[in-house]
RNA sequence: GUGGCUGUGGUGAAGUGGUUAACACGGCGGAUUGUGGCUCCGUUACGCGUGGGUUCGACUCCCACCAGUCACCCCA
């Protein structure tokens, strides 16, 4: 176990870095691009941030979090999603009464959930997301959406499914609740085991049940739809038209839920169906309820989303759709006699500091196999360090690309490259 | 957390209850003296996820564990 990375964390080799600093490239432009802003906050938190936050009797928070007990006995939780943290910066820096304009913030970083992994499911991903605070109406709904999908098309992403929501509020939700629960109650018995703990737990969630048997006792279900109140109508109604104006490409998907408490409205997410059960590639929704759930104090309404960035990889890698990175080098120095490798190793340093990217043969292996890295090392030049030319102070500068070559004095080997 | 499948070197993999574990890629070395990419040659697992068990004998059979993966669940 000593040699083993614990069960679903993964180690991001260099090999891998050159996708993930282009995907986080991209969110960060068009994060520029929309107005949000960075923030970093803890990994750790109070664990009765996430408890009063996400919802005490969800699944995530009953059953997947990182949890102990600090040194100070503090309960601590590794965090299962940054939107809680979110939240709770922008009350304890007191942005609501600073700020007038809406605040607008995304992020980037690991999240940690105890759960089976499997691919495109680890404990410890990563998400990058954006939250909105302070801003009632649909618009800032639709930047959001659009922000997301922006970013996975930017990515050269195709056949995205968007689907949209309104999970209602507290005004309507409880409505609704009872009228389902009310018209499960006779089939309870028929319901599978999942089903039976939705019942009391989750009504909302019996109606995407994939059992055979429960979708067809949902069949003729009150739709919560019907059940939503008139503000959240409207509020629905004004994402859809702003969606539909920008040409944004969505499915309503009146069974689409949430596993966090605490959203409300507007809920959407984003889905890449290749990539089997993990498809859900990003979702979010409005939370107008949280901020007060966790100041206690004034409520401002809320809206974000969280992108799985091994998803969106994963997706971008079976499409082939990372770009091709360039990992040249500008100078190979290539030295076969070992007596002079000192000179060769100073003028090296010296083009390094003078902005080139240059490599070296760390072993004295004879010239062909240094020959032989440069190729591999993709040198543009190599510098031979040969005893012919160094006794006239010259080194030869081959051209690896066209194989020429030319003697260049030592002492104007940066001049050289300058000109290049 | 539930069920299924899988686990051979750096990588992709072939393989059988019983001598020295194919092959390919990669790596390293070499093919006349100081020169890469092509070609050719050599070399590269005292080991078959870990630990038990069955057996005269297991990498091949059984069990447990670990890990990956698929589906469920959940979600990003």
């Amino acid at each position: 176990m000593l040699t083993t990375a614990p069960r679903g964390t993964k180690d991001i080799m260099p090999s891998d870095v050159n996708a993930w600093r282009y995907l986080e490239a991209t969110v960060r432009k068009i994060c520029a691009q929309y107005g949000y802003k960075e923030i970093r906050t803890p990994v750790f938190e109070h664990t009765e941030l996430f408890q009063r936050g996400i919802g005490d009797t969800t699944d995530v928070v009953e059953k997947e979090m990182y949890t102990f007990t600090d040194r100070g006995n503090r309960s601590i939780t590794l965090r299962p999603e940054n939107t809680a943290s979110a939240v709770r910066a922008y009350v304890e820096h007191k942005l609501s009464k600073e700020d007038t304009l809406a605040t607008k913030f995304f992020y980037i970083g690991s999240m940690f959930r105890y759960d089976r992994p499997q691919a495109g499911r680890l404990r410890e991903f990563h998400q990058f997301g954006v939250e909105a605070l302070g801003v009632p109406g649909p618009n800032v709904d639709a930047e959001i959406i659009l922000l997301a999908v922006q970013v996975l098309k930017e990515l050269g992403l195709k056949d995205l499914k968007l689907k949209i929501n309104s999970v209602g509020c507290p005004n309507c939700r409880p409505q609704h609740r009872e009228k389902l629960q009310a018209f499960f109650k006779p089939h309870f018995e028929e319901l599978c085991k999942d089903c039976q703990g939705r019942f009391d737990r989750n009504p909302l969630r019996l109606l995407d049940c994939k059992n055979p048997h429960c979708q067809e006792l949902g069949v003729g279900a009150p739709s919560l739809e019907e059940c939503l109140c008139d503000d959240c109508k409207a509020h629905f109604e004004g994402v859809k038209e702003l969606l539909t104006a920008a040409g944004g490409d969505f499915e309503v998907d009146h069974n689409l839920g949430r596993g966090l408490d605490y959203y409300t409205k507007t809920a959407f997410e984003i889905q890449y169906a290749p990539l089997g059960a993990q498809s859900a590639v990003c979702g979010g929704g409005r939370y107008d309820g949280l901020v007060q759930e966790i100041s206690g104090d004034e409520a401002r309404p809320g809206i974000g989303f969280a992108m799985g960035m091994e998803r969106v990889l994963l997706a971008l890698e079976s499409q082939g759709l990372l770009p091709a990175f360039d990992e040249s080098i500008d100078a190979y120095i290539v030295c076969p006699k070992k007596e002079n490798f000192t000179v060769a190793f100073k003028t090296g340093i010296e083009l390094r500091r003078a902005g080139y990217k240059v490599e070296y043969d760390f072993f004295g292996r004879s010239m062909k196999a240094q020959m032989k890295q440069a190729n591999k090392f993709q040198a543009k030049q190599v510098l031979i360090f040969g005893e012919d030319e160094l006794a006239r102070n010259a080194v030869t500068v081959r051209n690896m690309a066209t194989s020429e070559q030319q003697e260049i004095a030592i002492d104007d080997i940066i001049k050289f490259f300058n000109t290049l």
